[in-house]
This record gives structure tokens, C-alpha cells and sequence, in this order.
DNA sequence: CACCAGTGTGAGAGCGCGCTCATTCAGTCG
DNA sequence: CGACTGAATGAGCGCGCTCTCACACTGGTG
């Protein structure tokens, strides 16, 4: 193997001796200070350069009592559901983001059993920050570690903000007004939601905003069944729905997975979509647009939020002001299925 | 607010002071050394959950030369596709074993525009080990890291294996056999496929597994048209497919997202699946069993992917010996669509 | 020409922990 | 009863880095 593999990672001492400088030096030009002669400059970043250095993290987060990396922590139940292409995109996002910036990204998986072992991670130092998402999007239960570390949530608080904690959501409500005033239009009145769970702010909001809607508009909002967010509970609904048997013909599903659970259930009954019942999802799955027909729904970009957390958290460690709340609007995308 | 948040954090050396011993007593205690008399360590382990005390992670990491933290590596271009739940689940997979562990999970985005700096990442004692993935599941241009730092592969190389990386794969070839027998069984003669780039093992792999089960039963392997493994590209190649006005009456696709892509133009030319077209596809999205009819597939454990590449990756790292190949098998499961 | 401000640089003290090595204290043997 | 072994414990160094502070040097001022 020639020269051992081992051969000791350079430090900062190495560096300091083959540019001919103090070791203080070198911290200056490897941190960017600016009370360094160019001169030197050139010279350390040139022994940099032959040695391949790269500061050691440990020592460095011992040293300045900062890790220069955050936690996204995901509730164990919820991985559970990671199928959801919901997680992914907001993990992109985040470790884009982040990519740019000297952070590195952890995932944490929040034991339910063993509550503690998280909490102790979390604030034990070993973070300078955190995100937490959880399906139960409303789920602040790590709020208290707020007055530890900063922390920024995916999905507002379901219950009263107290105004202290920081969070990036997307417009429910208005999305879920915007679709359904779109079937509206479309002349439909008799239209039925299948709704997400009404404990997920998810799940209320886009009901309420479909209620308001209906309310608005002056039509019944007697229509309504729940699932849970999953393509098996979204035809379970649509049966039910189905079997009442009272004038339908349109259908705003809570996401786009369920609606096309409500697809099949639609095509077994022999009817046609969108002839019959025109349906309208939401979250803009990328199934939804190579279904038959494909699925007219409400966009909205987890990338974009799982960026927005990450930007807002970094904010908060450096010390910049950040808003509390960063609400992300929703955009319709009309297609096959309206 | 009362006592400051900012109160230090308990160290070693405050437990060992409250527990009437020192600091190196403490140590075996916590990392649980069997030298130490049973008064003394409940007598430690008083004073630490009194003071709830947690190592700190950079300063054991410095002293010990150890991170007990491995990084997944995903290049930059695979995670535009994150939206394929296949990622997800596969750090679900990874999370959720590593969790039992002590090690911890860093999600590093490979810049391609900046290799380098994820390769200083890794080799610059930050981690302990590194496992990647990548679409193009062959790409193995992190194995020189394999000299520094151990890496695990989800994916096997492309090219011929030097022997020396260490990888978790699916059988590929065993599983597209199976559902090709499978139509073959079912009475089809004309199955066309639908197969994904062959510059990925799982493109090239399943097609191979397709020509060896109908070459095998004597049946002709021409009805082959490619996609990229995205729903659209499943749509175009039915598209052309049907184009050639050959006999036709089943289609295997490399994925389910493929097939339900196909399944849109199955619809839109008139024609009924099984009935005239059967259909079987790969993965077992979740989207496939809610489709109309519910989509016959290859299931295959993308979390067990996970976690056996992390179980692999904590041997390596701890010096146990591993094996250099893992391959996991698939099953098929029979639904509606064939 | 002595004096002071300003600027750049180096010396050195930790950061919290693991680990080696010396030390202590029982218990055993000659 | 003193030397000897072995197990349990403690003292202290060093991991690689940041940061404070003192120092050296420059150039202008009284």
C-alpha cells in the first residue's frame, strides 16, 4: 500500500509549521479573519493546500462550544409512514439548503418509548439547533426545548400558540378554499370532501377551508367523510360516500393519495371522472399526474418548506431576527380530473 | 427567567465531584467498564441523573478519535428525484436501526459541482463510516473512500467488482424472472416490458431478468421499449408499444411508477387490464394496490435495505468481519391487474 | 527623542473526555 | 509476619482547536 493509509490527519499545528507561522495564525486564515497580512495568507492557504488539511470538527466544536449542525428529528411513529413522499421532499430541502451553508444535517429518530434519550440528545450539546416534523404535524411536544436550543416546527401548533414558537407552514386553508371554489366554478355543487384527520392542522384546515367555501357559496357541507391521508382510507370514503346515495358530483380529497384511492372506488361503480364526479386532491403527488384522468390538485413545494425551516433555524443560531411564523402559499393545478 | 438557561451543562468532572470519585471513575462507569465496584457505579449513576448529565459527543469524539456517527451519502442529482419513496424509505430503514445504537445519522447531499467538498467531509474525520446511495445505484466513483474510512454500498457496482466494496442489493434479476414466469403462468405469450435505463443495475437487472425467463419458455424478447422510472416515461413507452400493432397481452415494468404511467394509456386506448392487457410492475409502491385494478408487483423491502446496510457498515466500523455482498430477496405479491 | 495609538502576531490556557500508568488496598503465600 | 499478586482507583497528559492577552513593531505626535 505504499505510504499507510493511517498516515495521521494534518492539524493545524502541521500547517502552522510548514507555513513558518503560529498556530493562531493559521486559525485566523482558516476562520477568515480579517486582521491578517496577505502575504500570509497565501502562504498558510498554500500549505493548506499541499498538506489537504481539514480542521478536525471535534476539537473544533470543543473548543468554540459549537457543533455547526442541526437535528431533523422525526417521530418513530411517523417514519412509519415515510412512504409519503411528504418527509423526502422536506429532507431535500432541508439538506440542500444546507448544503451551501458550513452545517451538517442529522437525522434523528424520536423513540417514543424512550422520550428522554432524544431530549438528552438534543439538548446535551451535541446540536446547535433543531427541526421537528412530525406527521401529527401539530405535535409541539419538543416545544420546551425551545429555551435550550433553537428549534423551528414543520406545521403550526395545533393547539393556541403560546407566540413563542417558530414555525413554516402552508396555506391549508386558502389552498383547500382555492380548490374548492374551483369545482364551484366548474358548476358543481353537490361536492364532498374526504377529509384528513381533524387532530393533523393538515387535516382540519383544508376541511375548514373547504367548509368555507361550501358556507360562501351557499351549498351543503352535509358531504363530508375522514381518512387518513392514506390511498386505502380514501376509497374506504369514497364507498361510504357512494353509498349514501344522494346527488355527488364532485369529490376535494384532503391529498392526492386518497384521491386516488377514491379513483378506484369511482371506476368500479362504473362512473366517469370527470363527467360524473369531478375530483380535486391535493399535495400535487407526482401519481397524480399520470393517473387517468390526471388529477387536478394543489401544489405546494415541501422542498420549499423543509428550505424555509432550515433558513429560519439557521437565522435563529446566528442570532438574526426570524419571524415567528412563515406561512407558504399553494397553487392549483388544473388537470384531467376537474 | 429565573436560573439562566445558559447553566453550564454538567461535565465529568461535576459528576465525579458529586459523586465522591474521580473523573476517570466516572468514565468507566459511563462507558460501562466492568472494573468498578457495584456501590460506586449506583453511587455515579446518582449523581448523574441527578445531574442529568450527558457526554459531551465533540470532547469524547477528540479523546477517543471516534465520531460514533457514519453519514448516508446521496449525490446531488439522485435527490432531485427524492420524490421516489424509495430513498425515503431507505433512511427510514437506516434511522431506524441506528437508533438502537449509539450511533447517529448525518443526511449529506454530494455536491457534483463541488466533489470535493464531500469528499473532505468524509475523509476528514467526521465520520466513522458512510453509506451510499445513489439512482444510479452502479455509481461507485465514493469506492477510494473504502481506503480511508469504511463504506457500504446500497446498489451493486455496475462495473465487474473488484471484490473489495462491501454492498446490500436486491436480486434484481431473480425478481423480474419471478414476474415474468409469473405472466407466463397466467397463460400470457406476448409480454412486452417496459425496462429502465441499463446504466443502473436496476434497469439493466430486471431486463435481464425479463429475456432470461422468456428466452428460457422460447418466446420472443423484442416488445422492449425503455423509460427512466418516472410515470411519464412509463406512459411514453406504452405509447409506443401499442404504436407497433403487434400482438400484445402483457407488460412487465421495471417499477410500479412505470406501470401505473402505462396503465393511463392502457385506459386511454380502450383497452382493459387484465382482460386484454395484464400488468405487472416492481417496488410495491404504495400507489400501486389502491390503482384500478390494484397492480400486481415485486415487493421488496427497501427499509430492510436500509438497515442491513447499516448493520453491515456498524460491523465494518467495529472491526468485525462482514461480508462483502448482501443480497436481499423479493416476493412477488398478485393483485388484479394480471 | 521619548511617547502613544494602532496593527499584526505568537504564547498559552483551556474546552471535556479517554487512556495510560502509578498507586493503593486487600488478600494470599512462604 | 513480611513480601507478593492482583484488582480497583486516581492523577495527569494529550486529543486539535479557539480565544484572550501580551508582545513586537510601525508610524505619527508633542
Amino acid at each position: 500500500m505504499g505510504l499507510n493509509g493511517a498516515a495521521q490527519a494534518p492539524t493545524l499545528e502541521m500547517v502552522a509549521a510548514r507555513a513558518g507561522v503560529s498556530r493562531a495564525t493559521v486559525s485566523r486564515v482558516v476562520n477568515g479573519s480579517p486582521k491578517v497580512k496577505p502575504e500570509l495568507i497565501s502562504a498558510v492557504n498554500a500549505a493548506i493546500a499541499e498538506l489537504n488539511y481539514v480542521p478536525n470538527r471535534a476539537a473544533r466544536s470543543l473548543a468554540s462550544r459549537r457543533t455547526e449542525s442541526i437535528a431533523l428529528v422525526i417521530p418513530e411513529s411517523t417514519s412509519r409512514v415515510f412512504a409519503d413522499p411528504f418527509f423526502a421532499m422536506i429532507i431535500q430541502g432541508v439538506a440542500v439548503h444546507l448544503a451551501a451553508t458550513d452545517y451538517t444535517l442529522g437525522i434523528v429518530v424520536a423513540s417514543e418509548a424512550n422520550p428522554d434519550k432524544t431530549r438528552r440528545y438534543l439538548t446535551g450539546g451535541n446540536i446547535d439547533g433543531a427541526l421537528v416534523v412530525s406527521h401529527h404535524s401539530g405535535d409541539h411536544s419538543y416545544e420546551r426545548l425551545g429555551r435550550t436550543v433553537p428549534v423551528v416546527f414543520g406545521g403550526r401548533p395545533l393547539h393556541a400558540d403560546d407566540g413563542e414558537s417558530y414555525y413554516v407552514d402552508v396555506d391549508n386553508i386558502a389552498g383547500a378554499v382555492t380548490a374548492t371554489r374551483h369545482l364551484i366554478e366548474r358548476g358543481r355543487r353537490h361536492i364532498a370532501t374526504i377529509a384528513g384527520p381533524a387532530d393533523m392542522p393538515a387535516g382540519f384546515d383544508r376541511e375548514l377551508g373547504w367548509r368555507r367555501a361550501m358556507t360562501e357559496a351557499g351549498l351543503d357541507t352535509g358531504l363530508i367523510e375522514w381518512g387518513d391521508f392514506s390511498p386505502a382510507s380514501g376509497a374506504m370514503a369514497m364507498r361510504r360516500l357512494l353509498a349514501r346515495k344522494v346527488p355527488l358530483d364532485a369529490v376535494f380529497a384532503a391529498n392526492d393519495q386518497m384521491a386516488l384511492g377514491a379513483y378506484a372506488v369511482i371506476a368500479e361503480s362504473g362512473l366517469s371522472i370527470p363527467d360524473d364526479i369531478a375530483v380535486v386532491g391535493y399535495d400535487d403527488d407526482a401519481l397524480g399526474s399520470a393517473a387517468a384522468p390526471a388529477l387536478t390538485t394543489m401544489h405546494q413545494s415541501m422542498t420549499e418548506l423543509g428550505a424555509a425551516m432550515a433558513e429560519k433555524l439557521v437565522k435563529l443560531i446566528e442570532g438574526e431576527p426570524a419571524e415567528h411564523a412563515t406561512i407558504l402559499q399553494t397553487r392549483l393545478i388544473v388537470r384531467g380530473s376537474s
